[in-house]
DNA sequence: TCTTGACCTCAAGCCGGCTTGAGGTGGCAA
DNA sequence: TTGCCACCTCAAGCCGGCTTGAGGTCAAGA
C-alpha cells in the first residue's frame, strides 16, 4: 500500500479533507510530502488518525492529543493522563447512570409532577453537591 | 422561603447570575415576576437548576434539556422521550465504559509501543467503526 | 498541448455555551 | 429626598473544533 491522497485518507478515514489539513496545522498529523502542491500521506496516518479519534471520543482536546500522537517519534503516551482521563469517565459514567436512572423513574413515576418525587429529588440532589459545596 | 433575587439564586445554585439570565432566554428557567426591574424567582428554580446541571454533566446540550425542564407544562413530559433518552444514555455508558477500559490498558500495557498492543489496537479498530462503517 | 477539476492557501464564518462591557434604571438605607 | 449600586438590556467577544468560500495551481487524461 503505498502514499495516500488526501482524498483517499479521507475515504478510508472517514475524515474530511479540511479536517486533515485542519489536523496538520495542529501538529497532529504529518504529510510525508507533496505531489506538486497536493500532500502525500503515509497509510499509517490512518492509525494515528484512529487513535486520535479515540482520544476525541474520550473527551481529550486537540491539545492534549498532539503529545500522544506526535508524527515525528513514536505515539508516546502519558499514562498518567490516561489514569486521570480513566477516573473521569468513571465519573462522567456515574453521572450518566444516574441521570439514566432518573429519567426510567421519571418515566415511571405516578406522581404528577415528578419534582415531587422522592426518589427523583435524591438523584438531584446528589448530583448538586458537586457544584454546591 | 419566600422569592428569591437572581444573586440569591446564584448564590445557592453556584450559577452566575449571568447565566441564569441566560438560561431564562433560553427557555430553561423561568422568573415568576420582577420587582421592578427585577427578576424574583421561585424556590423552585433550585431544584430545576439540579436537574439542568444534571443534564449537562451527562452531556446534552441545553436544547435537549429544554423539554425536560420545562418551567411550564410539569404534567405533560413525554415519557416515551424520557425512555428513548435513557436508551441512549445506556449506550453512551457501554461506550464510554470501553473507551475507559481501553485507557487503563493503555496505561498497564508492557507494550513499549501501545499501537502494537492487539487489545488496544481491536479498541481502536470498534471505536473507529462508528465513524467508518 | 490543452483543459479540467481535484487539490491548494488563507481568511472568515459557525455553533454551543457562556462572559463581558457599556450604558440605563430604580429599590432601599441614610 | 437623595444617592448608591445591584440589577437590568443588548451587543459583542471568546474558545474549541471545524467548515466554507474565494481565488490560485498544476497533474493527468483526451
Amino acid at each position: 500500500m503505498r502514499d495516500l491522497d488526501i482524498s483517499e485518507v479521507a475515504k478510508r478515514s472517514g475524515v474530511p479533507a479540511s479536517t486533515l489539513r485542519y489536523y496538520e496545522e495542529r501538529g497532529l498529523i504529518a504529510a510525508i510530502g507533496r505531489r506538486g502542491l497536493r500532500r502525500l500521506f503515509d497509510p499509517g496516518v490512518l492509525e494515528r488518525l484512529d487513535l486520535i479519534a479515540l482520544g476525541r471520543a474520550a473527551g481529550f482536546p486537540l491539545d492534549d492529543i498532539v503529545p500522544m500522537v506526535r508524527p515525528d517519534a513514536a505515539p508516546h503516551i502519558d499514562r498518567a493522563k490516561l489514569l486521570d482521563k480513566a477516573d473521569e469517565l468513571d465519573r462522567m459514567i456515574r453521572r450518566l447512570g444516574m441521570l439514566r436512572d432518573g429519567l426510567r423513574h421519571a418515566a415511571a413515576c405516578p406522581e404528577p409532577d415528578q419534582l415531587q418525587c422522592p426518589k427523583f429529588r435524591r438523584i438531584l440532589r446528589i448530583n448538586a453537591r458537586r457544584r454546591t459545596a
